[in-house]
DNA sequence: CGAGTTCTTGACAGTGATCAAGCGACGTGG
DNA sequence: CCACGTCGCTTGATCACTGTCAAGAACTCG
């Protein structure tokens, strides 16, 4: 299992090893392949896939990858650093639509209308593959495992809103709240960090604008369920002491 | 425009012509192309991409396209009828996360893992084009602009559901409301409908469920609307009779 | 070290949920 | 064609969860 040597920056806890920061910019010897381009590639169809990637770019924190209204051109791999994307309304109302961490793709919402129509904003400071969609889809028509895996992320995205909007739509503050702990350090854990700490990149506020609750819902939760004993808050850090609370909590009916 | 002579069954109203039931199955002489297809195709490639619809299906009224955990193995474009698609929880909470209707694509949720992860449930009698998703990505290595296609659909799909996201995430009850009928009304008008008038083809019960409402936190949003002389409710008979009241509701800011 | 940001906690308020009852529409079968 | 049963819709009364407002504490970073 190579998930264990990803890279990612910043000061996660339970980091298991460090690759030194020397990785080519070829897809063909990034850590990160195995979580964002398809598996089962010889070597020189690999090398083909490289030209996928046409630059890397770099964030700063607090810095736009892409604003809403910005014309489209390509999506981006994320290879170090942790984002938030979010749409807004004309009277200044931000909705947090996804946090997003190393090899995951953003920008699909360009796609349909040319224009981005959320902002992606990195949350520490963020280094990024950038991939021409021309690139994305020139390379889709040659390689069927390139296309199948495009479709794929994009699927995966529509699913993942699905869920999104079963949280908003059905669950209570806690469930929540349970829910998006257990993503966040599921997805840090796949990534060869913790299954229970963890550092949360974004505020108590953007934590709420994604879950539809307000800050200080978010902050009496986190205090709630640290007073039962099933998690340990310091600030941004928390340590998950009962995952199977957490679990029950966000799906009462799955009693382990 | 040809979008006024889409053929949609049902007894919505204003309809501004009928189609007689004899229409092809082929892509190429189908009154719907201008939504589910690409434009601009010459006709001898146009004739290829009939290709991509294998079969019709007919679906009575409450039957299921799909379910949860169904092996996935095609597209549907929606015919004629209407469509719900939703999501539940393991404890019975349901959650719809649209409504589907002629022009119309469903089944993206499959693709990322074979399975389905929603049920479509048609709201009416509907007939659909089945689409095995393995002619499509043919096809589309074959045709950039089928290719293109497919993929502005996926990402329409996720614009939309950030949309929802805002939606629950942000408005109260009447804004969630407004921006329902203002997006329905909107979709009918698309195919050749009133602008004004709509039977809705969802209980209550359903609205509530996609706008993360009650049924009857939408019963009396609808009733308040009525008792200002925005709307006019009979039942499943709406008619817009304030549209920039409705705009406004929905968006405070634009106070046109 | 100090200014600004983020987080926590308390008191209170309001929106929408819940519970309950009755009405109206529709479909089926007599 | 009408009676009846079911389902969906409306409306009222009350409640609870989360939002709002406010103050102070803790942390961060220049």
């Amino acid at each position: 299992m190579t998930l264990n040597t990803v890279c990612l920056t910043g000061n996660f806890t339970s980091r298991l090893d460090m690759t030194p920061e020397t990785i080519k910019v070829a897809c063909s010897n990034c850590n990160l392949r195995e979580l964002c381009m398809p598996m089962g590639f010889n070597p020189e169809d690999m090398q083909k896939l490289d030209e996928v990637v046409a630059t890397r770019r770099r964030i700063k924190q607090g810095g736009m990858l892409f604003s809403s209204g910005d014309p489209f051109t390509s999506l981006y791999a994320i290879r170090t650093g942790f984002f938030k994307t979010c749409v807004s309304t004309e009277d200044g109302r931000e909705q947090v639509t996804g946090f997003q961490m190393a090899g995951e793709i953003i920008g699909l919402d360009g796609i349909v209308s040319d224009f981005h129509s959320c902002n992606a904003v990195a949350l520490e400071d963020a280094d990024v593959c950038v991939m021409p969609f021309a690139n994305v889809e020139d390379l889709s028509r040659e390689f069927p495992v390139l296309q199948r895996h495009v479709h794929k992320i994009m699927s995966r995205e529509i699913v993942r809103e699905n869920g999104v909007m079963m949280l908003l739509g059905n669950m209570r503050a806690e469930e929540r709240v349970a829910a998006f702990l257990l993503n966040l350090v599921q997805r840090l854990h796949a990534r060869g960090f913790s299954q229970s700490e963890m550092v949360l990149r974004m505020t108590r506020e953007e934590i709420g604008s994604y879950l539809g609750l307000k800050l200080e819902t978010v902050s009496r939760t986190f205090s709630k369920f640290s007073e039962d004993g099933i998690i340990e808050v310091k600030q941004r850090y928390v340590r998950i002491l009962e995952p199977d609370a957490l679990k029950k909590i966000f799906n009462p009916q799955t009693c382990s």
